[in-house]
DNA sequence: CGTCTATGTTGACACTCATCGATACCAGTG
DNA sequence: CACTGGTATCGATGAGTGTCAACATAGACG
């Protein structure tokens, strides 16, 4: 699939020294894929539901359309922040905790 | 001026809750604001520099016209993750630490 | 098999954005 | 004052993106 679950986390705090243009390009992609408000709430609904899992019934009621949904969903599959899995009729999205650290890891400002 | 000076940071992690609608625009504003590789760059060789503050002149290689790089220092301005100050002939950028903190403290993934 | 519900895909459209050349603004220096 | 170098703004253009309606796919159930 698209999972991108080969997507690895790669880079030290900015603090540290310039990015590269390859880092630059990966890191900007993650940051993209939360630069929408519907991506970011459907990824905190993801992320604050029991076990950072969900499913997309439960997460869905964001204002748009359901394939907008789906589209933002596999955005966020594909920049590597969810996984998505289906068991049975429902598909369930959990949070990639790694991506998710490196890129606050990044951000951490302390020297 | 567009510094956006009044950019408070506002969100506990994603791991605590549902992002308000409001919430989820002003966060998804600051991370595309590092969704661009030309940003990332110019954000980290500022970050990285003595002081996390470095003179345009200093940071301008990135492989786009002037024109260009000024319009990313503005975006980066506007979403409060730099500052901007004029001394003299030259115009310095530095980083807004508690944004930059504040997205960092958000993709926190500890329970 | 047929049907129903849940989710993904496609195609189209309006809108935003990154980029550049040209130009304007600003602060020294002569 | 004119001139020069650093930085910002403007206008145009091509590429990218969010959105939806329509359709397709997948599993459950009879």
């Amino acid at each position: 699939m698209l999972d991108a679950g080969t997507v690895v986390p790669c880079c030290p705090p900015i603090t540290a020294g310039e990015l590269s243009q390859d880092d630059a390009e990966k890191m900007a992609a993650m940051f993209k894929a939360l630069s929408d408000p519907v991506r970011l709430r459907l990824f905190s609904k993801v992320a604050s539901h029991a076990g950072g899992e969900a499913c997309v019934c439960d997460i869905s009621d964001v204002g748009v359309s359901q394939p907008t949904v789906s589209h933002h969903l596999k955005k966020l599959r594909e920049a590597g922040l969810l996984t998505s899995e289906r068991r049975g009729t429902w598909v369930y999205y959990k949070v990639a905790p790694p991506v998710v650290a490196a890129m606050s890891a990044m951000l951490d400002l302390r020297t």
